[in-house]
DNA sequence: TGTACATCAGTGAACGCGCGTTCACTGATGTAC
DNA sequence: TGTACATCAGTGAACGCGCGTTCACTGATGTAC
């Protein structure tokens, strides 16, 4: 059955990154095997060397698509409203339960780190898009943006280590309110 | 040379959580194995099972461990005064370089999400721990605490992806100063 | 206090297992005439 | 447009390797008398 047409591997290509994507935040980097992610895009794992070069490469592609999704599903008209429900959808207790749909920092930041170059620079890239989303409305100036960032990515980082939902959720409601008051003490 | 005193046991069982704290601090807990923790401590892997009953047990220990160490370090006589020195310390280049001497909530804490019952709970009691000392001077009411510690597991996270130290001390300063926003934000 | 012996901390080799990567093979695709 | 053939996406087995854990062994320690 092989050799399939350059748009079948296109799709091919595709499916991979999406697998990879979810189960690197989900289950981790590390303990996410090139198999398992072979196996979730429907394929074997011999073939993966047809699409990149080692799993680094592909933990690049990952990262920059799983930035790209989070910054995709964020929905408004106005870029304020824009901000205001990527940080509504951010600090939820489903993003908290589903670390596979969310922020490749709060789930893979860490570990990513430790990655070579190629790794880090799509990571910095994702930082400069994101931020600059969060930043103030009319300035790109994006110091704001790093702050409710970082602010984002800790209080998820906490809830997901709560111990009961009850819990996440009160440290949902710290981190909303925290945000809120940085945005209050804002020039 | 086998089966020393009950003294050199307990010595030997405190290198073991020391070597591990570091360890998995700097290199990832899935990345570090009980060889290398071991070899570290100056035993060999084959007596690991006499102090843990298995890798996870010691994750635990290496936790609890890792946030004493954290909050022993830091030095002052009031409360207010501790409570500055820990955030100096904290957001400092040094604590982004030494993954290894730092907070575990920023260098393991999504891994140590897909950990069991016991590591969680150790997690767990450090949040609390470290979040009422980061709280308000007056109340134990650790809300405060834990929009503080959100704030600097963040910043510690964006700031160890940057490219450069410049960045790095870029993303430490803007992180100051948000803790300092949401200082004078605080009733 | 001295002696006999059971205990067990630490060693180093071995266990089964899954990892990232390579490879010979397959047959439909894409190309050259 | 049809035919001949080189390419290469995907398969599945194999590679060497390091993992967490187990085990037989060692000999100093701790205990019982």
């Amino acid at each position: 059955m092989p050799r399939m047409s350059e748009a079948d591997k296109r799709k091919s290509h595709e499916r991979i990154i999406d697998a990879a994507a979810h189960l690197f935040r989900s289950d981790g980097i590390g303990a996410t095997s090139v198999s398992d992610v072979m196996q979730a895009a429907g394929l074997t794992q011999g073939g993966f060397y047809r699409h990149f070069s080692s799993k680094e490469a592909l933990v690049a592609a990952a990262f920059e698509r799983s930035a790209n999704e989070l910054l995709n599903k964020t929905r408004g008209k106005t870029e304020r409203q824009k901000r205001a429900d990527f940080i509504a959808k951010y600090l939820s207790l489903a993003h908290v339960q589903n670390a596979g749909q969310g922020c490749p920092f709060a789930a893979n930041g860490a570990e990513v780190t430790r990655f070579g170059e190629g790794v880090r620079s799509e990571a910095a890239d994702a930082i400069g898009r994101i931020s600059s989303m969060l930043g103030g409305a009319e300035k790109p100036g994006d110091d704001d943006g790093i702050a409710t960032l970082a602010l984002l990515i800790g209080t998820i980082t906490l809830a997901r280590l709560a111990q009961s939902d009850a819990d996440a959720t009160r440290i949902i409601d710290v981190g909303r309110d925290a945000v809120r008051r940085l945005d209050a003490a804002t020039p």
